[in-house]
DNA sequence: TAAGTACTATCAATCGATTGCATTTTTTGT
DNA sequence: ACAAAAAATGCAATCGATTGATAGTACTTA
């Protein structure tokens, strides 16, 4: 355990004062370029590393982003937290991640916790039952730019970045209907959350736009778990009239319900079409594999995490950018594509 | 924006010194009960939050713990993250997350970073080509506690947590031969890694003791992505002396290699026997369902977590656990079970 | 040569919480 | 009622980096 080096201690050694230390290991322009040259030469021999408390309680930031998800372990948050960790790196900043575990109680201590940390901006999607952002006024209140991603809350102080969820579930649906599908089911998660009620939006529109009625019946609202999709096909096989295409707003849960759709004896597709959401590897997995959206999680992770950082760095405002939508596309696959369009 | 409070402010409308109020806050023993019970009313009230970074500076400790992996998204690794998530902020912990890509550089990159953030601790699994921990000196010569998990690197001043490798790969390999095969193929990951050099051994340790040859043709290095399972099973296809099993020491290669299979005529398990590793949940979604090693990733980052807490805590000492071993098991589906056993 | 300009570098205050030591207040025992 | 012990509080230095104001130096320019 040696002794930290600290600026003080470069300025003796070189007999400078700390103030120009300073000044030239943040290459500020008022010091001589001989004497940074010199200065970070020492600090490089000497060990120094900065002290990044000192450095925040003097400027009042943290180069810190807080992010809370429902949950770090699917597929789909892990790839948006693996861009936003690569992007919020190469800017130098550091990513204080927590999960909601899906509950809003664990959400506002989370905020909170995040907010005592004081990150310089927050990402959010928010939990499934999260239905006001009073635990998070804190941060808007004292002017920390707040950003939602996916899961958003509308506010006008605050940007989110999306896919245009409307127009996925439209575009799923228009296949299955183009496929054929007369008698479509949706399986789909808590309709609070924008993602789930754009895309019941879509079926609908999708539905209207069709000449084809909409049944409220045949929209089952579901936590997405596995075992939401092994219900569900336990579901269809005891209708009286059975669908011939199911919409699942979840991948994996659309592949537990095919899985289990196969062993009741369906044929997938031409007995029941099967579109999913998100493009999951288990997608491409599955026999007949999975047509589904393509969701672009990466991308939303790099995009939200630059969008905040150039917010910080104030090359953008945030404020005026209220949404940003992101490109998602119909990944077709054979679940749905029933043989007579062969 | 408003103005933040500090233990100034509070110290000045209760006519109270600043230490006062601190140690009140920090529920120090020399302070009145009564005073405490005043002073954290006032500090609610004011809307008081503490200042991390003096604190911090002060105290030379800064209660996060860097993690360092080698890719976020990743079933596994998620799933580790989530536990160490958990753990850390039940003990109000940070936890800051970066991603060394599996390079080296970017590895070391992360290291230095965390170093600099004065992490108080650290976890790390390390990246694909690894083997100098160079970069990981510097913690330890300051006495940061360095924990490696699932990757390890032996070292005696740091803990690893790990399931035994060695056992895994020779109970998946034992009940390959228990199913009859006689001639099984291995891929694996850089046997510079322990997890692949210990399954390695424990394959061929299952071999030698069921009097099987080792076969050095048999084993494939690759880096186990799912076009090496592809290439895995054209490979198998153009050996003169086919195997009759294979043992892939990842799920999602397994499941590519299975699936390329039955592409190209192979019955599986008939002809071939396939195990995977992990139990990624793909495994129980292809057909068919594919025989796993069960990894628990959960449990391993509570454990990593909270084994660095409780050092950083006083309660344990990390120097003297040298290495902590999770349990890990078999799980036997269709993938690998001969229809002459059943 | 005096004054003006542009560079460089320094001074000293500041960010907010913590803590060893000193001081004041209260309690206890006689 | 008073000294001694115990309890509660305050003082002031400290952690290290930053930054506005200021001073010194060298170089121009009139």
């Amino acid at each position: 355990m040696e002794k930290e080096i600290t600026i003080y201690d470069i300025a003796k050694r070189l007999k400078l004062s700390p103030a120009t230390v300073s000044r030239a290991l943040n290459d500020h322009p008022a010091i001589n370029s001989d004497t940074k040259t010199l200065i970070t030469a020492m600090a490089r021999q000497m060990g120094y590393r900065t002290n990044t408390f000192a450095s925040n309680l003097r400027r009042q930031r943290t180069n810190t982003i807080g992010v809370i998800v429902p949950r770090l372990n699917s597929n789909f948050m892990s790839t948006v937290l693996a861009g936003m960790e690569k992007v919020a790196n190469e800017a130098s900043y550091n990513l204080i991640i927590s999960q909601s575990l899906e509950s809003v109680k664990k959400e506002i201590a989370n905020a909170k916790t995040m907010f005592n940390s004081r990150v310089d901006g927050l990402l959010v999607s928010v939990a499934y039952d999260t239905d006001k952002i009073d635990h998070f006024e804190a941060f808007i209140k004292k002017g920390i730019p707040l950003l939602f991603f996916d899961r958003v809350i509308e506010h006008k102080q605050c940007t989110s970045i999306v896919i245009d969820n409307v127009k996925a579930g439209y575009d799923a649906v228009t296949h299955l209907i183009e496929q054929g599908c007369r008698r479509i089911m949706h399986v789909t998660g808590n309709l609070k959350r924008n993602v789930y009620a754009d895309r019941l939006a879509g079926y609908q529109q999708a539905l209207r736009q069709h000449g084809l009625p909409y049944d409220e019946s045949l929209v089952m609202v579901t936590d997405l778990s596995q075992e939401a999709g092994t219900e569900a096909a336990r579901r269809i096989q005891n209708m009286p009239e059975r669908p011939d295409g199911v919409f699942v707003t979840n991948d994996f849960c659309a592949v537990c319900c095919l899985i289990t759709l196969k062993k009741l004896g369906f044929s997938v597709p031409d007995d029941i079409a099967v579109v999913g959401f998100n493009d999951d590897p288990v997608s491409q997995v599955v026999e007949p594999d999975l047509t589904t959206i393509h969701y672009p999680g990466a991308k939303m992770g790099e995009v939200a995490a630059q969008s905040l950082i150039n917010h910080l760095n104030g090359l953008l405002d945030i404020q005026t950018t209220n949404k940003i939508i992101l490109h998602s596309e119909l990944v077709v696959r054979h679940s749905s594509l029933k043989s007579s369009s062969y």
